[in-house]
RNA sequence: UGGGAUGUCGCCAAGUCGGCAAGGCACGGGACUUUGACUCCCGCAUCCGCAGGUUCGAGUCCUGCCAUCCCAG
């Protein structure tokens, strides 16, 4: 019999995974893991990944299933894995996505070793994502619900991490996991589905970035394109290319941030027409569908998460890295951000926006 | 101190022959969302520098005052 272990969250769609994991005949393990410490930091439980209440959850489905259940206490790696990289690209005036270091640090990578010592084989989530094998590779390829699907935030798995992972929702709708929740009696069946940054769920991410490293982000000037002064900024952080509201600036018409300079603290700001660019530069790809990048290919990408995807020609240069021109101009490429390339529903790779072209 | 101009929501700004306060920006709330954003929806001056007056009725007319700006000095 396979062993697996089932990251638990507490939340419905790893309750559910857990349930078909074990009723797929595997025998389970479920974990929890604790990431930071937010009853600690006062912030109100509910609403986050992990707080003592998600865990008690996890906990009653692991009791419910009659399979052993562990909390591991990774607090020290995901500070130093996801909230230190949070913090230092948001210093460098680049916007992250935590979710993808903790998938790629945390989850496939520091869970992944726990469960090898436990003896298990695989790592099932609770993501929306299939995995496929084809020949000597595996593919990551889009969930059946295709309003949830999650690849984009999985894009930087590798080869090994996709062969000792299960996705068990990954064919399967919401409404369809939420009903298993119900049918099999799971107090979190109808839980509100996680948002915004775990560690910051007040949405205060500014402010948890300067209680990690314990600085302050001095404010500093917002200027238009021309280096004219338009007002003062609270601290560069705060801001990500193509952001509207929160500027403070009453100005004749809407304008958006379209640059961050960390090297002298400025924001400039633009008008939402001179957002688009037609190409972007990627770095740290990932990829999936192939051992080598191939000479160029035609992709649908994406360059942030939930956003249509669009026709792009990817050039690439050297093992990670990539020009990509779309066929059509993007609106706020921004640089931290993930592009994620596809061909069809299969993730051919993925990588770190570097800059926008012109 | 003479001459001119202006004074409407936090900012900009419409307000016709007096008829019972547009819009944009900003802001607040919500929706959307396992990142940050974008977007969408809702809300946002019983009051028009102040005080009187004329009118059935005034931000819109009259009088005085106050304030600001510009040109003169």
């Amino acid at each position: 019999m396979k062993k697996a272990l089932i990251a638990m969250s507490g939340g419905v769609d790893s309750s559910v995974c857990a349930y078909l994991m074990k009723a797929a005949g595997y025998a389970c393990i479920g974990a929890t893991m604790r990431l930071f410490d937010n009853e600690d930091a006062g912030i109100p439980a509910g609403r986050t990944c992990c707080s003592l209440d998600d865990t008690e959850d996890a906990r009653a489905v692991a009791y419910r299933l009659q399979i052993p259940y562990y909390v591991f206490n990774f607090t020290g790696d995901f500070r130093e894995q996801v909230i230190g990289r949070f913090a230092e690209a948001y210093a460098r005036g680049e916007t992250p996505n935590p979710c993808i270091d903790c998938n790629r640090y945390m989850k496939f990578d520091r869970l992944h070793r726990r469960a090898e010592e436990l003896g298990c084989d695989v790592v099932a989530t609770g993501h929306y994502a299939r995995i496929e094998r084809q020949g000597e590779r595996y593919l990551l390829k889009k969930a059946a619900d295709g309003n949830k699907d999650q690849t984009y935030v999985l894009h930087a798995m590798t080869q090994e991490q996709l062969g000792q992972t299960v996705f068990p929702l990954g064919d399967l709708k919401k409404t369809d996991v939420r009903k298993i929740a119900e049918e099999h009696g799971f107090a979190n069946a109808h839980k509100r589905d996680s948002q915004d940054i775990c560690f910051a769920p007040d949405g205060d991410y500014a402010g948890a970035i300067e209680r990690y490293c314990g600085r302050c982000y001095p404010p500093g000037r917002f200027v238009d394109k021309n280096g004219n002064a338009l007002g003062r900024h609270k601290g560069i952080i705060h801001y990500t290319i193509g952001q509207r509201k929160g500027l403070g600036l009453a100005l004749p018409e809407p304008m958006y941030v379209c640059e961050i300079r960390a090297s002298d603290n400025t924001v400039v700001l633009c008008k939402n027409e001179e957002l688009f660019s037609k190409s972007l530069d990627a770095a740290g790809l990932n990829w999936i569908a192939c051992g080598s990048p191939p000479e160029k290919l035609r992709v649908r990408a994406k360059v942030r998460y939930k956003h249509p995807e669009q026709w792009a020609t990817v050039y690439p240069d050297g093992p990670d890295r990539a020009h990509i021109e779309f066929d059509e101009a993007q609106r706020a490429i921004t640089p931290g951000q993930a592009v994620v390339l596809y061909d069809g529903d299969i993730v051919v790779g993925g990588g770190t926006i570097l800059a926008a072209g012109r």
